[in-house]
DNA sequence: GACCCGCATTGATTTAAATCAACCAACCCT
DNA sequence: AGGGTTGGTTGATTTAAATCAATGCGGGTC
């Protein structure tokens, strides 16, 4: 494996790449100080299970870097992704202390993490916390509704190319990308964990990403590295009015 | 149609059936009472488009009373629900003013509405109210996703067999009901509605409601009322773990 | 009573995606 | 260089659900 240990800079939360963004996003100077105190990160590897689906949960905390999946899965097997955890997405649910889902790492990853009991009562005192984390709820909630439409509505087509969009946007705004010309990133699923996502087989993921392919909605430089030469295209491929998607 | 007038109580906040369920539950008798000055009450009747999705809203509100569809359309007219408002459910989202969903009445009801501002600038103020918005949201968000793995990767049988038992736990818990002996309900919904629910067709709505019948996992009398002998049944076809299910 | 109308059921046929099954290509590891 | 492993593609076949198409039924109205 000869991964390199990840490097956990234990940051000022001042300097924290996800300052602007999690959960602590509205706090001030000296609200932050408090946070600085209870903090801690932790650091996993590529495909760990951060938590199991009913363990119980004594942290609550937030993505810094890496990407996790959020899935449900039945006894026969049958897995569905449920949410994709991004840097600055909270994990965990205050008022809860039993995991509801799986938490997998898909790439490594570092955690700003708090123990649940003193976030919560940091969060009784501070509303700029609970302010922020509904917003980030609600937020979530468009997100589930919206992939409840894909799961529940689209063919195979549109489901890939939905998925693709999202991914593109997303990875626009994180990088600060304009929307003119030509869109590059990396997917960082498997074909398996599209399926999941996706509610398909991965096969048919395989099927589809191809054919997208060859009718040129996307190019692909090896499996993983996607090029989009016409964003609007994509969305008409997903079935999306090809305007509504744009802000933020 | 010969409706008799829908009868709209104005409730003092004190005996509102909605009292301990919706957003306003927190609250101190002095915080209802600023509640009081500002809220009112809209009866809409069944059928009705409370919200198209794209309007501006410039109210919020829980529902008093009946039950309405929160649906998404795409424009060749395919449509997936993303949520079913029940008494007591929240409408509209604090901070945005456009309505993301179409909002349709099933029944006769009650709203009992604030308008957006006033009720923004009471919920900075008020810790009580942004607490349990909050807390609901997060439930909205953990029935979105548990509906996900519905819609990605179940069955149309299991589909069938998930609403029923989602319906019949909630009106178990709206009843105060006990959950021995036998379940009966009313479907609230139309084949079609159900269809627009579980991601199916409203033909397949049919034949798997049909064959559930014939395999004596429901009673039907009528159309829409249910009688269910054994809830544990019911579970297993809808593939859930026979227990997680009775909590709350 | 006869006629609709909106909802629901049931049957015949088609089709999109799942399943079953090879096979490929990187990459790693001795 | 050889063999294993992981992730991905592609093809043949099956199948669950969609689609197309009648038909049923209860409740209101003329």
């Amino acid at each position: 494996m000869l991964k390199e240990k990840a490097s956990i800079i234990p940051h000022e939360c001042g300097d924290c790449p996800i300052r602007h963004r999690a959960v602590c996003a509205r706090c001030e100077a000296d609200e932050l100080e408090v946070l600085d105190q209870i903090k801690y990160y932790r650091s996993y590897e590529s495909g760990q299970t951060l938590i199991w689906s009913g363990d119980h949960m004594d942290f609550v905390g937030s993505v810094v870097s890496g990407i996790a999946t959020l899935t449900q899965t039945m006894e026969d097997g049958r897995t569905q992704m449920v949410g994709l955890l991004l840097p600055s997405d909270f994990v965990g649910r205050p008022g809860r202390n039993s995991a509801a889902y799986d938490v997998v790492a898909v790439t490594d990853m570092v955690m700003c993490c708090f123990r649940k009991k003193p976030f919560e009562e940091m969060m009784a005192r501070t509303p700029h916390i609970a302010q922020r984390l509904l917003e980030m709820t609600l937020d979530e909630l468009d997100a589930a509704r919206e992939w409840m439409l894909v799961l529940g509505r689209k063919t195979a087509r549109e489901k890939i190319a939905s998925l693709m969009a999202i991914i593109a946007r997303r990875d626009a705004t994180l990088n600060m990308n304009g929307t003119r010309g030509p869109l590059v990133f990396d997917l960082p699923l498997t074909r398996e964990a599209m399926a999941d996502y996706l509610g398909l087989t991965l096969e048919t993921v395989s099927r589809q990403v191809s054919a997208l392919k060859k009718d040129g909605v996307i190019e692909l430089e090896g499996k993983r590295r996607v090029t989009v030469p016409d964003f609007n295209r994509l969305l008409e491929e997903a079935g999306d009015d090809s305007d509504g998607g744009m802000l933020i």
